[in-house]
DNA sequence: CAGATGACAGATTTCAATTTTTGTCATCTG
DNA sequence: CAGATGACAAAAATTGAAATCTGTCATCTG
């Protein structure tokens, strides 16, 4: 079988996300993906340096796919502050999503994020850059007000002004009550500071 | 010794603070805290039904004294915005104090956080409503811009978009450089929301 | 008799022995 | 000879027995 017979990185990571999905990240062990693939845990190790490299490759795959879908609100057509209000929209539903289809992986996420890894970082200053690319926009245009402030250090602040609503620390409150009618009265307040007079 | 004579609720927290402070949260008992006193552990317990009681407790009067401190600017009589800037300031930096100072009851503090105990919420409501009632003043005034939201609800906004700056989990980041200028971005952030045309 | 005591049962933690896992590398194989 | 293998040492996790701690309560004492 010409498709599934070379030992890529790629057919490893497939195999480390199926396994941590059905062990969690505490009990997933480089034996067990190994076994996934059907050869000796010295192949993987020939792909990833060590198994933190490998829950790193896979966590960075799995936040970029919300990187990746968060960009097509960046790049719409829609105005600015019309733009940011959806792509925080988007951010928060896409955690919540990422939480309750995926708790194993969001867990593992939670894991780098306590060893603040570089992936997490990075993850991080995608977002952050994305929305600094709206906000400067949108000060171009005149719709947001030119603070003394670069377009960098707004975003910066509207990032962690709404980390309650994507900060995994605070996944455990993404289903209470009123959490929605929370999270709009901060999306509002912050448009407010941003919008021009 | 009539001072020092009775066994008071009041002694026992005082001996159980000094006892988390030497051990921390993980290693100090109630029969620490009995010895301390030179009773035996059953007299703490007439007064305190579970362990569990006496640490929430002892965190709730260390929390009081920053909710008293704060209290001060809320009364105070400079226009809602400077108070609202010295409220957040002085919140930031008191939870900064605690974190270096008493690194060991920061860390019983951080246990009830983890158990969403119902001391740290009404710690958070408390402050909440500190904030509300700055809001409300600053509406009232007309330098705030009534906004369709209630003062409880931007108070809840506020308290939120600056978790990053008193929220223990982010205690970490408290030290890192440049977290002042961020501090700043975002409460002018804010502060611009708030305010009226 | 109000309040303190300490023996006690059950729950939890500790510690050391044992097992499992990680990561390396000399060897093998197609 | 490129890539896979599995034996191996060191590190980490698990286990289970022993020790400690929590919370109760019958008893004691001033």
């Amino acid at each position: 079988m010409a498709t599934t017979d070379a030992l890529t990185p790629e057919r490893i990571l497939e195999a480390t996300e199926e396994v941590l999905r059905r062990h969690g990240p505490a009990k997933a062990t480089v034996v067990d993906v190994a076994r996934a693939l059907g050869v000796s845990h010295g192949s993987v190790y020939r792909h990833f340096r060590t198994k933190t490299a490998l829950r790193e490759a896979v966590t960075q795959r799995w936040l970029d796919r919300t990187s990746t879908s968060l960009s097509g609100v960046v790049a719409g057509s829609e105005p600015p502050e019309t733009r940011l209000r959806r792509w925080l929209a988007e951010l928060f539903a896409a955690k919540r999503r990422k939480v309750g289809d995926d708790p194993e992986l969001f867990a593992t996420y939670m894991v780098l994020v306590g060893e603040s890894s570089a992936v997490v970082n990075r993850h991080r200053a995608d977002l952050v850059g994305q929305l600094a690319r709206i906000i400067h926009e949108g000060l171009e245009r005149g719709d947001f007000a030119p603070a003394d402030a670069s377009p960098e250090a707004l975003a910066r602040a509207v990032f962690d002004a709404t980390g309650r609503f994507h900060d995994p620390a605070y996944a455990r409150e993404w289903g209470d009550p009123g959490i929605d009618a929370e999270f709009a009265a901060l999306v509002d307040l912050v448009l407010r500071g941003l919008r021009a007079p």
